[in-house]
DNA sequence: CCGCTCAAGTTTTACGTATAACGTCCTTCG
DNA sequence: CGAAGGACGTTATACGTAAAACTTGAGCGG
């Protein structure tokens, strides 16, 4: 209960210090050089350190018509991707004097009901990851200046989008178990409507099209280990010959594929291979360790980070997707002979 | 680069709904019952939604001189666990009129440079979770109200805090593993130096003491998979009779000590019981799914977010620790025979 | 010794909001 | 019929900061 006593303001520096509070506005903002003398400057500044002075955001922003703080959307937080996202562009928006303000959005993946009136704090700009282009610019109403995050470049109505290669990761999956020998591919797919995944199912889809003798199944689950455990086990006792390898649209549900595999008596990879993706701490922690896509979640929320920026600054955005990379472990063999 | 046009204020609203400034703050403030008639009122409202007004936040907070606005501090968000906290405070935060930042510290457990600094936002008070209350405080000063999570109750200075039952969760699991046969455990420990790793390690040692024939060894780890791997592999390689269970102090350590058992060619849970503490997705990941004590993250968001309101609203925080639940699943048994 | 420049400040203003204090008119009632 | 009060507003002000515009005095070259 130590805040029955207000703060001090800059005109308690000032009274302080004997000077004006123009003064110390000066001194504080490092404006001063050839303003105030250093003997003044050294008094403001011992002045406002005795009493504990700390301005008043909300003034400042005020004044400055900006907050130089901005709103990162993402779908949800249960898994460390978003938290990467988080970090690498948090720590990107530190050098340049930004706060970062996280809305994990209830809804998770697609829509965002309103994250605007859940920051009670103004904001600068907005940063949407894996978000519905048009839940959000409906609720934004273009007011602010947007980077959408993994989702459709051609969806996202202007505004500046930065994207993983996930088709590019996907691709490097396929050419990984097409040249293992694999035919029959089962698609574990997340069975949540947003562009992310499109991008997965289309890519896969497209190089098994490509590839003479090669055949795709698809199995849809929500994301979680439960759901792939359920989804797989009925797509790997469905009739007809079983898939050789189950390509995942994330590590969790490969998490999954993983336990459906186990109680059907089928050992991985000898029986069947699994891949994942995002590169979570839960691929490395299952038996065998999971190939999978490494994502830089940490690089991804950066670039996003410095398209904002470059937004704020009215530079021109630099696209170009951020490279990612086929790590294999022990979850992908040569199919045993039919 | 839709933000040339500056926003419109509300002194834009009432030149177009023919009032004055202050008649549009009644009306979107919802004060203005017996001061507006209805009429004016309708017509003010319309003509906000068709300017897209959005009253601006920092003028407002620089007015009412709050935020409503709080910080949460957590020391990482590389798990789920601190991912449900924040979930469980903003959303009784929301049901508040409240907005919550969070500042996950780079430093992890234990310190934290400068939440402020990096919260541009003003703020109204400060969660801070399993945070030394030191670091904290000598951060922040005593401007601001503070709650502390997974703390030392006499170590906080003075601030509220809000505790998981850990010390139960612990005792519970040791009274499993004793039940169940167990006589020689392994403590695999994190090491971080934080009291909620000491309350755990406190209360095992306790019951082991407190329980005749049973003996105690410790391994430390860093929070990580790989680091639990080779801690682990060095403990159960040591000469002496091997442990027939390990404690670990989180999921993720359990995770490591899996990875050491399957490579020393030692099955779970025959030939050695593993127990965790957090209940992550990664407890049911693995293989045998994972004994371990379940932490409501929610609920403790939540009943930290309501120590905070009452705090702020001069109440007194109701303490109590929120209780915990072992849950046992296929990696606990008794031990086989000697 | 006059006018100019420069250092070292101060005074003033604006940012957009919420609300206290103040006006009108119109109805109502003693 | 006069005063009181309600309905429906308006005007004015303060929140704390940043910075533009202004003041003062000293130093200095011509």
């Amino acid at each position: 209960m130590a805040h029955g006593s207000t703060r001090p303001t800059s005109r308690d520096v000032a009274q302080a210090a004997g000077v004006s509070q123009a003064a110390v506005s000066l001194v504080l903002g490092d404006k001063w050089r050839g303003r105030v003398s250093e003997t003044t400057a050294e008094r403001v500044r011992q002045a406002a350190r005795e009493l504990g002075y700390r301005p008043n955001l909300a003034a400042r922003n005020l004044r400055l018509g900006h907050t130089r703080t901005v709103l990162l959307v993402v779908p949800a937080l249960t898994t460390e991707f978003f938290a990467g996202v988080y970090t690498g562009a948090a720590r990107l928006a530190a050098r340049h004097g930004f706060g970062v303000v996280l809305y994990p959005s209830p809804e998770g993946i697609g829509p965002a009901r309103d994250p605007f009136a859940s920051a009670q704090t103004a904001l600068d700009g907005v940063i949407a990851s894996s978000m519905a282009a048009d839940a959000l610019t409906a609720i934004h109403g273009d007011q602010l200046p947007l980077v959408m995050l993994d989702s459709d470049p051609q969806g996202s109505l202007g505004a500046a989008t930065v994207n993983l290669d996930i088709a590019d990761g996907v691709r490097q999956v396929a050419a990984h178990l097409i040249g293992l020998g694999h035919r029959r591919i089962l698609h574990l797919a997340a069975d949540v409507p947003s562009w992310t995944f499109d991008v997965r199912a289309r890519e896969l889809a497209t190089r098994i099209a490509e590839t003479p003798g090669t055949s795709l199944r698809t199995a849809r689950a929500p994301i979680s280990i439960d759901g792939a455990l359920t989804a797989t086990t009925t797509a790997l006792t469905a009739p007809g010959p079983r898939p050789t390898a189950i390509v995942s649209d994330d590590d969790k549900l490969a998490a999954g594929a993983y336990k459906a595999a186990r109680r059907l008596g089928l050992r991985i990879p000898d029986d069947i291979s699994v891949t994942g993706l995002d590169d979570l701490a839960l691929a490395t922690a299952i038996d065998p360790e999971l190939t999978t896509v490494r994502l830089d979640a940490e690089l991804f929320g950066e670039r996003g980070m410095q398209a904002l920026l470059a937004v704020l600054e009215g530079r021109e955005p630099q696209g170009g997707d951020i490279p990612v990379e086929l790590v294999v472990r022990g979850s992908t063999a040569p199919p045993s002979a039919p």
